[in-house]
DNA sequence: CTTCAAGCAAC
RNA sequence: UUUGUUGCUUGAAG
């Protein structure tokens, strides 16, 4: 599939998309005496569909190979995120790695490479608390989406059609389809549970007994042992990991289904209906006896077995009415979905901050990123089937543009600008904006601009969430 | 179907 | 500045 007919690394006019700016196979072998990529496994590895091709003690193999680190290093790169503690930027990375590849992956092979400590950074959660990330180094980052690669098509077929966080080709509309199925064949109660500071508490020796399942190659153990207690840098100061997995690597995501897997393999196994999302998961009941029961049962299981601490002020008993999932709630025992209270009031606020912050940018542009933002917050929501709320929420949307455009038009300088964009002729423009006349005048004229405005809105795509939501109707198919 | 850019959401 | 997985929306280039 590759010849070597162009070693040169400039990107020659013509072909960029074959253009790789990691690492050069054909190569690369400067430096060394022998060809270093086997001819059998380069093109063995794709982290779809198809499964590995041969044994599991010889994962590693798979991991290093040329092709997986080429999508890894697609994969790191297009998320363009900060540097780990060592300050390389996804910029610089191409340049410091591809001298020090070969190195890494004989380490890698050897089972001797060892992991950088992360860098620790604290944000805030929309709920108050803080999220400790761990935010590992880029060459980490790449290493860990190359394991990554290899382990889901491993693990990942074996998961439970009921877990839907972290995975390829699932989503939170699935998950969110199966609770509104659930409920529908009358399961109309609920044990809500969520784990206290999931990937901060997971426990290395559960985890990794779990791994060792599927996992037989030693090598890829140990590293991802030695990824689990690589350390943290908190403010300059290395500190232990002997709990935990970090919130920033990519391994994290897939490690954690892993350990959860044994919950619904035990929850299938009691004949449960549940659905999870990461570590926030449904169990279903007919009578809230039964809900309370496997609220306790369940409970014990995830403190025994994996040694998980249950999130007490966020589990709880409820009516599938009163219970709110990943954003949404499920009314009734109709067939509808409902975006949540709490992600309604969200959204109001959000507007309020793009549409009423005074200074800064002009309507122009604060008119495009209210644009950009509704139509991502439809492109989730839309699956909720509220006409009337969202046609609640683009006349209060539209309210709100108008009394932006009052504030506005007490300044005559701006005044003449927006009537020009508006469409009004020039010389009008200009002369209404000097003009002192009485305030119906002005009024008006305002109302018949604030026509042409809405106009213009629907005309480049922004409001009207009512076509949004009509464009989005194979979203809410079988649901 | 793939790649890139802007963004939204869940965790 | 804020990392990660996954899904989706719009636009551009194939
Ligand atoms: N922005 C993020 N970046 C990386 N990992 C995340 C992010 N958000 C969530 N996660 C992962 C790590 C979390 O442990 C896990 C579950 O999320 P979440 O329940 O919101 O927080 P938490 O379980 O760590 O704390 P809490 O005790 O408040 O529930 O999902
Ligand atoms: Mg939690």
């Amino acid at each position: 599939m590759k010849n070597k007919e162009e070693p040169s690394a400039h990107s020659r006019r013509g072909n960029p998309s074959v253009q790789v700016d990691l690492y050069f196979p054909d190569n690369v072998g400067t430096e060394t005496t022998g060809s270093p990529s086997r001819p059998g496994d380069t093109a063995a590895t794709r982290a779809g569909q198809p499964a590995l091709s041969n044994s599991l003690e010889s994962l590693m193999q798979h991991v290093v190979a040329d092709a997986n680190f080429e999508a890894a290093w697609k994969s790191v790169k297009r998320n363009r995120g900060a540097p780990g503690p060592d300050g390389i930027t996804i910029a610089e990375f191409p340049d410091w790695f591809r001298p020090r590849w070969l190195s890494i992956r004989q380490q890698l092979l050897d089972g001797t490479y060892r992991p950088d400590p992360v860098r620790r950074k604290t944000i805030d959660k929309p709920d108050g608390g803080k999220r400790l990330l761990g935010i590992p180094n880029i060459v980490d980052r790449l290493i860990q989406q190359a394991i990554v690669q290899i382990l889901t098509p491993v693990f990942d077929p074996h998961f439970s059609d009921s877990s839907h966080g972290f995975r390829p080709k699932r989503s939170a509309h699935g998950a969110a389809k199966q609770v509104r199925r659930t409920v529908r064949r009358g399961y109309r109660f609920v044990a809500d549970f969520d784990l206290s500071k999931f990937f901060d508490r997971v426990q290395h020796d559960v985890l990794m007994s779990r791994v060792a399942r599927r996992v037989r190659d030693k090598r890829l153990l140990q590293l991802i042992g030695r990824y689990l207690r690589a350390g943290v840098m908190v403010e300059g100061v290395l500190q232990p990991t002997d709990l935990g997995t970090p919130q920033g690597g990519p391994l994290s995501p897939i490690l954690s289904n892993i350990l959860l897997d044994d919950l619904d393999k035990e929850l299938e196994r009691r004949g449960l209906p549940f659905v999870r999302y990461a570590d926030d998961f449904a169990v279903f009941a007919k009578s809230p006896r039964a809900a309370e029961r496997i609220m306790n049962s369940v409970g014990r299981y995830v403190a025994k077995k994996l040694r998980l601490v249950v999130n007490e002020e966020k589990s709880r008993v409820l009516a599938c009415t009163e219970f709110e999932f990943l954003g949404f709630s499920f009314p009734k025992s109709r067939a509808n979905i409902n975006v949540s209270v709490k992600s309604i009031l969200r959204f109001k606020q959000r507007v309020r901050e793009i549409t009423g912050r005074s200074r800064g940018i002009s309507m122009d542009r604060r008119l495009g990123e209210l644009r950009r933002y509704v139509r991502g917050w439809m492109g989730y929501f839309g699956i909720a089937s509220q006409l009337k709320l969202f046609d609640k929420l683009d006349q209060w949307i539209r309210r709100r543009i108008r009394m932006c455009y009052w504030k506005q038009w007490k300044r005559p300088k701006r005044r003449r600008a927006m009537l020009i964009r508006l469409g009004v002729p020039r010389r009008q423009a200009i002369r209404h904006a000097r003009s002192r006349k009485g305030h119906w005048r002005m009024a008006k004229t305002i109302a018949s601009n604030v026509g042409l405005t809405n106009k213009w809105l629907q005309e480049e795509g922004l409001l009207s969430l009512k076509t949004l939501w009509a464009q989005l109707a194979p979203l809410r198919r079988t649901a």
